[in-house]
DNA sequence: AATGAATGAGGATTCATTCAT
DNA sequence: TATGAATGAATCCTCATTCAT
């Protein structure tokens, strides 16, 4: 146990950063239902009480899990559509496809997070936590959604953003068809429903293009 | 209580209708988990236990409420599609995107227990409940999507049942966001937030048309 | 299901030998908590209810099936004795303890229902049952122990009977540790635990013929 | 509600007696299963919680209750075992049997919980609680296994550890007849069935005599 | 007599959160 | 600040038994 007291802001911070990347070491081995704070608290080398230190409840330090990843995730949009802008490259319908679904594959965590935000993070946090979460994500939904405007021509001003967010409803409606129960992938390995079967990643390749493709279509 | 017996498959269906209808009726008025099954039992004339000869969990009590709604649904939709086909007439996107979006805003209650059923229903229940659930979902799609493709030229074999699936992706995912609790819908108010304010049925019509739209163009 | 009514004496015995039947197999294949009235009744081919029709309770239906074993392990014995007298030979200690060990070796449900009898049987039975059942043991064990004590010269009068019921008393302690619980088990097979491992048999046969002996020696 | 917290370990094993305590005035009072933990807890005067902070399961706070009785029991066997050999005298059965006879009567909780030990309280431990009762009882018995060798000249090396082990047997075979439910008790006060009425220390003294008697006679 | 639908009592346990130290 | 001992709310389901048919 970290036994100093009467610490820096730097330290606070590195404090904070231990038992964020506990949390997330835990996520990614189990379900948040199955994830105690205790759990998080030792292997961020703390006490349980320091946990509610930083974070008032346990749904509010996944929140902010979900946050970092988010803004991570912004991050790397953000860079890629410069980097097309930069080249004066203009981004195929196909290409902008590619990339988010790498950038979104490249994040199971941020994926399961969004799946559980609404009914689990969201239902225990404060106003202020849920605030500065979704002020967070409006800032960031229209700093990309700018920049994808400029990317993909048939947006209109403020498609960007919307797109955004409808990127955002399309990921927790196929990850929670994309992810079932274990009785439930039992029962749908039975011949005959295969069509249940679906794969986060075509799935949501797939759907979105064809989204892009109404946007182009009803753009013109 | 109930001093009779419910001896004939009659008079038991006849129960099982009570228990299913009081369930109902408490879901329209709070949450699943707010709703204890000792509350149903008494709604529906019946002890506890009595519940449980007719539902094995309480999970798979809402199943079956959530089944026969989807039954319903999956009705409708075929009487709708049926009577387009029947008056020679081919349908338009529009007219398809307003049936599916009344059809769906006529059953409040099929929507929410959609978004609980991957996260919360099929958590507990049994293989069998599992298999009949997805059984008969299936099939329905299948039927249902053959219907689709009569009626919307552009739909390709197999299309009709793989846009009923997306719808009801698409269901989960905005539902999730359109109805969130209740901190964050004050965090929401505020100006700035104001593109987190989502109508279930606006989004859930404009999204379905525009991927309507992209299938339409995809065709092409 | 046996559908036919207004029975003969001889036809409840019968249904009444198929409940007594059907309860001993389960018995012998999964502990008494394990058992549950409808496994027995659908066993028996009757329904639950009728089960109540002979037996008042769960504990006064197995407690007959004790009371039978016991009737047989004592015709049994008596059998066994006398043969003994009537070959005008005198027993010796060994010879009974072999004889006493085997007839409860062939007797495991016995066993095993002598050991749950105080502890759980003979909580849940009426007055009339509870006297039916001792009657038939003291009566029982008074004849026994009669042939015993023309067997085993050192009894005195009444040590026969004395001597039957201290057998019911050690089979009861070595059956309660003999069979211990699954995480007893484990641990016990440690080593340094073996003096836990106990076999019904091999100790209650010596701690018989310690018994005698000691009897024996006190009557010299 | 004690609202100071037990920090030092001093104070913590101050607050497990208070539980044991607790639990031991319960027991005394009434049945196993007639004892709730919120009881024990209450009369702790400490919360539900806490009693699960010391004691895993309901079981594992009788299972130590039963060690803490049998360390007790075997510290005073002990003690008067080396007065014995401390005063060079021999040791005759009849005072043997007189000391251990004594040793039990005053711990008339010891022998409940030994009669439920192997029914109720090992069922519901875990493997480490298992391990140590059983150990501590191993380790005791041996070594006062080897005093009784000392003390009881015809008993071989070995066997006072064995004789430890049989009392045991024999305290659970007439504890459990010599305590007879209720119904059994109206039942067996009826006239001709005197044999049943069961004194636990006569029986026992009775038993034990015989059984030493017994190795006396085969040691010669 | 037989059925089987209906009944309803019954309690340990977890774990997020708090707060005395 | 950090700790970790203390708190206590919260609830589904089983199954022996009953009794209307």
């Amino acid at each position: 146990m970290f036994r100093c007291r009467a610490m820096s802001p730097e330290q606070k911070q590195e404090r904070r950063r231990a038992i964020l990347d506990a949390a997330l070491q835990s996520f990614q081995e189990m379900s948040f239902d199955a994830i105690g704070i205790n759990e998080v608290a030792k292997r961020a080398g703390v006490a349980k009480g320091t946990v509610y230190l930083y974070f008032k409840t346990k749904e509010e330090l996944f929140l902010a899990l979900q946050s970092e990843a988010f803004e991570s995730w912004f991050d790397e949009m953000d860079a890629r559509l410069e980097e097309i802008q930069a080249a004066h490259e203009s981004c195929t319908v196909d290409r902008f496809v590619y990339l988010v679904e790498h950038s979104i594959q490249d994040r199971p965590a941020l994926v399961r997070l969004i799946a559980i935000s609404h009914a689990i993070l969201e239902r225990n946090i404060d106003f202020s936590a849920a605030m500065a979460f979704k002020q967070m994500l409006c800032e960031r939904t229209f700093k990309t959604g700018s920049l994808l405007e400029a990317c993909l021509p048939f947006l209109k001003p403020g498609a960007g953003a919307q797109l955004i967010l409808r990127i955002y409803t399309l990921v927790i409606g196929i990850q929670t068809v994309a992810e079932p129960t274990p009785v439930v992938r039992q029962a749908i390995e039975k011949p005959g429903l295969e069509c249940f079967r679906i794969n986060f990643s075509d799935e949501f390749s797939d759907v979105l293009k064809t989204l892009l493709d109404g946007l182009a279509y009803q753009a013109r």
